[in-house]
DNA sequence: TCGCACGCCTAC
DNA sequence: TAAGGTAGGCGTGCGA
């Protein structure tokens, strides 16, 4: 076990005499006598199956103990299951397999064995059975360990101890408090060949930036640079310059054995840095540098993983393991909490930190490398900042505290948070009661390759669409799935077969028979433990969400925040994790079951309030639910005012609450007033929870809450959405949409307004059909294989004109390729295909003509032509010349204006300067606007982000002012 | 032109 | 051997 205590030194303690095992039912007529018979057949077929092993014992030991199956009711409380004790971890799976198989026991014959507890990770074994939990505080009691004497680790403290001698703390108290892990964030350069991504068989490693924190503190106890050749200095950072790429190697390798950081962090570290690292030491041959963990002499090693679930996509990565420190990539991070259009780090910082970082295009940092020591200072000062913006994020979105109560809360290790899905965090809940109860768990296979088998969710009542004035009150259940499971005790454990129900003789008071058919026993039978371990989970949710009251200390509030969060989520997965068919125990019973009181709660939630609500029970309106999605019902009680209204859903809260079994609860949260519903899941309106002022507004499933809609349409429509929902101007929104598509047309909008994005959810040849993001990636990897979006990444694209009736995977472009090119986009198809459906959706509730007023009014035909001035088709075009006043093309080279603007000379000639002058003006704002970006005044912007919206402003502004120039330089004649 | 499958993303 | 679930809207391409 690794570890670090409270003044902050590292620990290493070698935990002994811990074995692997696990267990099978003993079969009906095996006894104490049987058992060693049993035991030299298994160890005979191990020994078999591992010839080249040079081990003398697999089986360590076979005991018969009394537990139970976790599947299925049973009546008897125990019976007899044989433990069975290997030599190693990794002789778990083959033994397994062995029984699983089947093997021949004379005198017994030839048998199968279901195996249970056989797929536990070792490690999660060992914590599960010594009462750990990833993140919290262990004693060694003086006296039971003893100082290692031979040293296998570079630990600070190295310590020898017996596992049953560890003393475990409960997270609680002063045990709740944060280790001081010291943490090192850093960011590597490499000198890419001209056009081409940095290789570690070719490229040099020229830069290492380090930022060394401790957890909890302000300051950085270091910041330093590692540059290849000489580099100036740069204040409030260490500058250490070498000759060779081997000496920055190992300089960075010392910096870690002697900081020695519990957790390394960076962004994009696990794909990029660290391998690289790796690959680029092992083609210099310098055979020192991968000892980075804290065991000695071990070499760290690179194996290509891949992650892929339904939740967070497939995900490519490599799989670099340091003995003894998490590695904490934000960009993992931030992609499995946050869903966001970009995860750049340019784009990540700006969103979360307010501030943008330069974005150094990978061939320009050879030019700098090569030049002399001030352009390698600008690299230097580029790449600390890329290792100090991981750290801001690590502080901002407080992931140490999020993740180590996650991992006291789910019991797992830190690192497993990162590196695995949301089915070990459930499973190693359940191991854990499991354990308290005497229950093991079966180790099923999944049924059938690839599942299949599915089962009904929830109920979605049917949307009446519309706009409506009136208040709208929200009606939800508390943690619905949960509470279902509580109320009706669904488990493994609480299951009856179909068959046992007769066999056991249940009766009808003893079991409940659930809306889809499955029978489960009451909790005076037994008790499940699936709903124990949620009333724990939100127990302990209401125990932190009390405490985050009553806390005053900022750390200690980041602490039980983190914790509530982590509660309320690890409830929340417990229904998933039952419904996981290509899950570890998936019990489709459990989930259908869950899902089918749902619908009937939701179902007679409607009819309730509909029933009692009305004009005959002398209330003054009828109340209509005219919508509702799984666990909630929107409810229009009819009155016009929003106090009334919510006292109203409150009374009707109460009133149906009554009518469910404990802890099932309905509760009024909120009013919606004004509220338009487009259709299921798509909804907006002013949200209030007080009748004094609106909280704000709240919109559902639209086009403002999608990450695959252009800038343009999101803004649009939500700029009229706040017309229409707060300033109630509908005219105005109007006006504004006309402006806004005559501005398209005219060919006046930001190209990084137009910037579409859509993940890449599979590998390119894996799909079925040619889509725009799909193709364009494609064809991305043809012009540079490295920088192309690959799986799991998201592609920005824009829509290009070409010829007509050309599909939209034909039109879509690299939006960077679009502006060095000069490549005109088609704002037709923006128009008609991206901005006009979403944009009568909202409308069209509350617009007379809607289609005709928005879409084809006069505003649509002022188009101007769109000639690009070089670059693209139009190069090989013969340069036409245009009139300076009206733009009609005029035959005659030298003149500037045609026979009908000749006259006004002097008005346009002013006219065309003050063009000039005002894009300069822009475009030296813009350009201060980069520079203080990249952090000087006095150096040229070297930032080529893709998704920075300054930068297409800023290109566009310095290509508009290159050609107005051009038409001023027609007048000197 | 229309229905359908695919693909993406969201609500809960 | 690693992977929480279903419902549902909507854009797009394709073939009837």
């Amino acid at each position: 076990m690794f570890g670090v205590t409270q003044e902050g030194n590292s620990v290493c303690g070698n935990v002994h005499g811990f074995e692997p095992y696990f267990y099978i039912s003993c079969l009906d007529g095996i006894g104490p006598d049987d058992v060693p018979k049993f035991r030299s057949t298994l160890e005979t077929r191990m020994r078999e199956a591992n010839r080249n092993s040079k081990t003398q014992n697999f089986i360590t030991k076979i005991e018969i103990v009394q537990k139970r199956s976790v599947m299925y009711y049973q009546v008897q409380k125990a019976r007899s299951f044989l433990k069975i004790v290997v030599a190693l971890p990794t002789m778990v799976a083959g033994c397994r397999g062995i029984l699983e198989k089947g093997i021949n026991i004379d005198g017994i014959g030839q048998r199968c064995f279901l195996t249970y507890e056989s797929n536990v990770l070792f490690a999660l074994r060992f914590m599960i059975d010594c009462d750990i939990v990833g993140g919290n505080w262990i004693e060694l009691p003086a006296g039971n360990y003893c100082k290692s004497t031979r040293r296998l680790s570079y630990c600070q403290l190295e310590l020898d101890i017996h596992y049953s001698k560890i003393v475990s703390y409960a997270p609680v108290g002063q045990y709740s408090k944060m280790a001081p892990f010291r943490i090192l964030s850093f960011d590597i350069e490499c000198a890419g060949r001209k056009g081409h991504f940095p290789e570690p068989e070719h490229d040099p490693v020229i830069q290492i930036a380090n930022l060394v924190t401790v957890q909890g503190e302000q300051r950085p106890m270091v910041k330093n640079v590692m540059t290849l050749k000489s580099c100036s200095p740069i204040v409030g950072a260490d500058v250490m310059s070498f000759d060779t790429e081997k000496e920055v190697l190992l300089a960075w390798r010392e910096l870690v054995t002697e900081v020695d950081p519990d957790i390394i962090i960076g962004y994009n570290i696990c794909k990029f840095d660290l391998p690289y690292l790796i690959e680029r030491a092992q083609k210099l041959n310098v055979v020192e540098f991968p000892m980075l963990g804290r065991i000695r002499n071990s070499r760290l090693r690179i194996k290509d993983a891949s992650f892929s679930s339904r939740q967070y996509g497939i995900r490519e990565s490599k799989e670099v393991t340091i003995e003894g420190r998490v590695q904490f990539d934000l960009l993992q991070a931030i992609q499995r909490d946050y869903k966001l259009s970009s995860y750049s780090l340019n784009s990540v910082s700006a969103h979360f930190l307010g501030e943008q970082k330069e974005d150094v295009h990978h061939s320009i940092i050879s030019d700098l490398q090569n030049g002399n020591s001030e352009t390698r200072r600008r690299l230097a000062v580029y790449c600390l900042k890329d290792a100090y913006l991981p750290q801001r994020l690590l502080d901002k979105l407080m992931f140490v505290y999020n993740y180590v109560e996650m991992a006291r809360v789910t019991g797992v290790p830190i690192s497993f948070l990162l590196a695995r899905g949301q089915s070990i965090k459930v499973l190693s809940q359940l191991l854990r009661k499991s354990k308290q109860r005497n229950f093991v768990l079966p180790n099923v296979k999944s049924q059938g390759a690839g599942g299949g088998e599915t089962f009904e969710g929830a109920t979605v009542l049917d949307a009446k669409a519309g706009y409506y004035d009136k208040p709208i009150a929200t009606l939800d259940f508390a943690s619905l799935y949960p509470s279902i499971m509580m109320a009706y005790n669904l488990c493994y454990c609480t299951l009856v077969r179909a068959e046992d129900l007769q066999k056991f003789m249940l009766g009808p008071e003893e079991v409940t028979k659930t809306p889809s058919g499955d029978v489960f026993v009451k909790p005076s039978l037994e008790k499940g433990i699936l709903p124990e371990i949620l009333e724990e989970l939100l127990a302990a949710r209401k125990r932190a969400k009390a405490d985050l009251k009553e806390a005053t200390d900022p750390l200690e509030k980041a602490v039980l925040d983190g914790r509530q969060l982590a509660l309320k989520v690890s409830a929340n997965s417990v229904y998933g994790f039952t419904g996981a068919t290509v899950g570890q125990l998936p019990c489709l019973e459990i989930s259908s079951s869950v899902t089918s009181f749902g619908r009937q709660m939701i179902d007679h939630t409607k009819k309730l309030v509909q029933e009692r609500f009305n004009t005959s029970n002398s209330y003054s309106y009828d109340a209509e639910v005219i919508y509702g999605d799984t666990d909630s019902v929107m409810v229009q009680f009819g009155t016009p005012d929003v106090d009334e209204a919510m006292k109203l859903g409150r009374e009707a809260a109460q009133q149906i609450s009554a009518t469910f079994t404990k802890p099932i609860k309905l509760e009024f949260e909120k009013v919606y007033w004004p509220y338009l519903l487009i259709s299921k899941k798509r909804y907006a309106g002013l949200l209030w929870t007080k009748p004094e002022k609106y909280d704000k507004m709240d919109t559902k499933g639209i086009e403002t809450v999608r990450r695959d809609n252009c800038l343009l349409v999101k803004n649009l429509i939500t700029e009229c959405l706040h017309k229409i929902l707060i300033d109630r101007d509908i005219p105005g929104a109007v006006q504004y949409v006309k402006n806004t598509i005559s501005d398209l047309l005219m060919n006046r909008m930001d190209l990084s307004l137009l910037v579409i994005t859509k993940g890449l959810t599979k590998a390119g040849d894996a799909y079925e059909s040619k889509t725009a993001h799909v193709e364009l990636a494609e064809r991305m990897r043809k012009r540079d294989a490295a920088t192309a979006p690959t799986v799991g990444d998201r592609v920005p694209y824009v829509i290009i004109k070409a010829a007509k009736g050309a599909k939209a995977y034909e039109k879509s472009e690299d939006p960077i390729y679009v502006l060095e090119n000069n490549i005109p986009i088609d704002p037709q198809y923006y128009l008609e295909n991206q901005l006009s459906k979403p944009l009568l959706r909202i409308f069209d509730p509350i617009l007379k003509n809607a289609s005709k007023e928005l879409l084809h009014g006069s505003h649509t035909r002022s188009v101007s032509i769109s000639t690009p001035s070089n670059g693209g088709i139009m190069k090989f075009a013969k340069k036409r010349v245009s009139c300076a006043g009206c733009r009609t093309p005029i035959s005659e080279e030298n003149q500037i204006l045609c026979k009908h603007c000749q006259g006004r000379e002097a008005e346009l000639y002013q006219k065309t300067v003050a063009n000039v002058r005002d894009l300069e003006q822009l475009f030296g704002r813009l350009w201060t606007q980069c520079q203080r970006c990249q952090g000087s005044l006095h150096q040229d912007v070297l930032c080529t982000s893709r998704d920075c919206p300054i930068f297409y402003r800023r290109k566009k502004a310095q290509k508009d002012l290159g050609e107005a120039e051009l038409q001023l330089e027609r007048w000197d004649f």
